[in-house]
DNA sequence: CACGGTAGTGTCACCCTGACGAGAAATTCG
DNA sequence: CGAATTTCTCGTCAGGGTGACACTACCGTG
C-alpha cells in the first residue's frame, strides 16, 4: 500500500441558539500550535472508531451529558480536510461535523475552556477553522431550508414562534410570523400538537408543538424572496 | 500528536449520460484485495497534495486528457468514509468526490481495466464502494434540483432536449418538454442562445444553447411532485 | 377597564407549475 | 411531389404556494 500516512481526527461545528443569535461552542487550545487561540472542539480518531463515532464521542465530552445519541439534537458529516499545511506538526487531516442542539443552562461549574460564542464575535481561529465554521454554518443554512431540522435547536417542547426565530438567528432575516406560522402548521408531520399552552408573558398563550416524524420539507422554505428580473 | 495513523486516498464517482442512461467508470482491480472486482477509481493522496488535487490528478489519468480543470465538467466532494474494517489492509480513509463529465467517445486505445458502466448493471463493488456510489448518485439527484449543474453532463453546445434527458437519466423519470422548456429558458444566466440550430433528424430543428453564468436554480426544479395529503 | 403585545385565522393578488392545445419546421414514406 | 410523422416552440388555463396584510383572540399591566 503506498502513499504516505495521515493523523485523522474530528473537528465539531456545534450551533445553538440562545437569545435569538446563533451561537458557536469553542474551546481554547492550551497547546502549541495556536496556544491560547479559539478553535472547534475535536479530537482524534480511536483504534476501531467510525467517523459519527468519534464525533459523538468528542460532542458528548464537550456537552457534558450524553447528548449525542439523543432524540434531540442533530449530528451530520460537513467535509474533509486536509490541505498539505493545515497543521504545522504534519498531515493532519480533519473530517468536520456539524452538530445542531438546543440551548442548554451553562454547565454548574463554568469551563473556562470551552464555551459559547455569538457568532458575530467569531474571529482568528486556529488552524483552517474559520473555513471550517463557515461551511458548517452555510450547512445549517441550506439544512434549514429543506429540512425540518430546525426543530433540533429547539427543546422538546417549543412554540411556533421559538421554532421562527430559529430561522431568523441563522439566517439573519425576519420572516412574518403569520405566514410562518401557516408554512409549519400545515406541513403534514412537521408539528405535533400537544394542545398545552405557555403562559406567563405578555399577549395570547401559544400553543406547544412537539417535534413530527417528517424530515423533509416540500416544498422548500427558501430564503432569497425569488429574485425579480423585471 | 496522539492517534493512530491512516493511510488517506481518494475514490471517484464519475456519471456521465450516454443514450439517455446514467453510467458510472468503474475500474477493474488488478490486485489484493478485491482482485478482479470492480471498483471506483481513486488513488492515494501524494505528500504536499490537497484532496482535490488528487481528484483533478486521478480523473484526469483515468478520463485520458485534461479533463479536471476545464470548464466543461464539474467536482465536488462527497464525503469521508473511514469505518475501521473498509480495508482489511489497515485503516484507510477515502474522501469520495463526484464528478460529472459529459458523454466522451471511448478512447482509441480501448482499455479494458476500465470502463462506463450503465448504473442498473452495477453489482458487487469493492470495499464499500457500492455505498460511496449511492451517497454519489443521491448527491447528483439533488444538484439537479436545485443548481444548473445538468450542463455539465452536456458537451459545450447543446439543445433543451440534451438537458432534459440528463435531467430524466439521473432521475429515472419523465418530463413534459414544454414545461422543461419553460423552466429552463425563463431562467436567467441558465442557458446562452447561439441562435443556431441542429439540423439532419426528424422534427423542427432545435436551438443550441451554451451554459450561462447561473448556478443556483430559483426556485427549484422538484422531483417529487409535492406529495398530495387530503 | 383601557391598552399594548403576542398568537392565530382569513383574505387577496401574484407567481409558478402541471396539463394540455396548437402551430412551425424539419424528415420519412407512399 | 405531397401527406404523414416527428420534434421544437409558443400559448392557454386551472390550481397550489407564498407574500402582504386586515382582523380577531387572549394575555399582562397601569
Amino acid at each position: 500500500m503506498r502513499g504516505n500516512l495521515f493523523a485523522v481526527g474530528v473537528d465539531l461545528v456545534v450551533l445553538t441558539v440562545r437569545d435569538d443569535e446563533l451561537y458557536v461552542l469553542l474551546v481554547r487550545r492550551t497547546e502549541k500550535p495556536f496556544a491560547d487561540s479559539w478553535g472547534l472542539p475535536g479530537g482524534f480518531v480511536a483504534p476501531d472508531e467510525d467517523l459519527p463515532d468519534t464525533a459523538a464521542r468528542e460532542l458528548s465530552a464537550q456537552t457534558g451529558a450524553g447528548t449525542a445519541g439523543r432524540v434531540s439534537g442533530h449530528l451530520e458529516q460537513i467535509a474533509g480536510y486536509a490541505a498539505p499545511d493545515r497543521d504545522p506538526r504534519g498531515r493532519v487531516l480533519s473530517v468536520a461535523f456539524l452538530a445542531l442542539l438546543p440551548d442548554m443552562p451553562d454547565p454548574d461549574q463554568p469551563d473556562v475552556v470551552s464555551g459559547w460564542h455569538p457568532m458575530a464575535d467569531v474571529t482568528d481561529l486556529a488552524f483552517d477553522h474559520a473555513q471550517i465554521l463557515a461551511d458548517g454554518v452555510e450547512r445549517a443554512r441550506v439544512t434549514l431550508e429543506y429540512t425540518t431540522l430546525a426543530a433540533a435547536f429547539c427543546p422538546p417542547e417549543f412554540t411556533v414562534t421559538d421554532l421562527r426565530r430559529v430561522y431568523e438567528a441563522v439566517w439573519r432575516t425576519e420572516i412574518d410570523p403569520r405566514n410562518f406560522s401557516r408554512k409549519v402548521t400545515s406541513t403534514p408531520g412537521f408539528l405535533v400538537p400537544t394542545h398545552r399552552h405557555v403562559t406567563g408573558g405578555p399577549g395570547r398563550p401559544a400553543q406547544l408543538f412537539r417535534r413530527g416524524p417528517a424530515t423533509r420539507l416540500h416544498p422548500a422554505m427558501l430564503r432569497e424572496p425569488a429574485v425579480r428580473v423585471g
